[in-house]
DNA sequence: GTATTATATGATACGATATATCATTTTATT
DNA sequence: AATAAAATGATATATCGTATCATATAATAC
């Protein structure tokens, strides 16, 4: 876990961005949780450790600083919020999908061939639409809840 | 488009339900909208015109019950609502995907290839996930505003 | 090292969104 | 007409998210 917040700095670092302490802990509270958290969620997990609390509308700041990074996902079916699970892996990142457990809320990030996406981009065209963003949020329920 | 609301009301009846003046309304405010509305936005509408008003906590009922009814569709995404294109079709309806367009908002309700379900459904699988639902909603630009 | 600037965080207010609950009205059934 | 079921209205409350201004912290220049 070490490992991952320095990876994480390191990231900031050469993108010119700082990971300040309390983004840390913002990070390190989404990366201790099984699923993924709102906001408010994140602001209350680092309130009851209570270490010093961080109000809410900074935590929005926070989050959107490291979604901006690519350390962290925003689910927008769910308005929730998850640490990527490739931080400290050194290939390049292609655009995730997320499969979402309807029943415990788990997620995991796949990454689903691309010539599925490839597939999908081409029957986006055939509607006359452009496809601009693939990060697909898929409800399913997971193996320990089937 | 008084085919569609007919053909609604056969749908309700045949399913056991009632398609009542004001779900009719609501519906209609959807039909007429070039963009998926939220609910407030719908009893915004409907207040607006004005022949009676709907409180918004209503439009939520009733907007529950046209998606229990599949004429409206729930985007996960924006928490937006749209009636389905396909109320006056007769064939028997697959699960949609929504091409929504980041620029104007307006959405189209396609199908994509069956293939391309089976191999996302796959896909999913090899991740011991179980897929329960394969809307998607995907980020794109339509034609006019590309 | 201090002053200046830029960045990050705190605090407050507000609006939009959504659910729960109970009261009232309307419709269906007998 | 009486009763039960369904639909709608009304209210309160919780949640979510943005905007704004003030304050604190870090980076940079001097």
């Amino acid at each position: 876990m070490i490992n991952v917040l320095q990876k994480a700095e390191a990231i900031c670092k050469q993108k010119g961005g700082r990971l300040t302490e309390k983004r840390q802990r913002v990070l390190s509270s989404l990366l201790d949780s099984e699923t993924p958290l709102s906001a408010y969620e994140v602001a209350d997990q680092l309130n009851k450790k209570s270490e010093q609390a961080i109000p809410a509308m900074s935590v929005y700041r926070m989050l959107d600083f490291l979604v901006s990074f690519e350390l962290v996902h925003k689910l927008s079916s769910t308005n929730k919020y998850l640490a990527c699970t490739h931080i400290a892996c050194e290939h390049s990142h292609q655009v995730p999908q997320f499969l979402i457990c309807q029943k415990c809320n788990k997620v995991k990030e796949i990454g689903i061939p691309l010539s599925l996406v490839d597939q999908l981009r081409d029957s986006v065209e055939e509607a006359d639409y452009k496809l601009v963003n693939s990060q697909l949020e898929l409800e399913c329920i997971c193996q320990s809840c089937a």
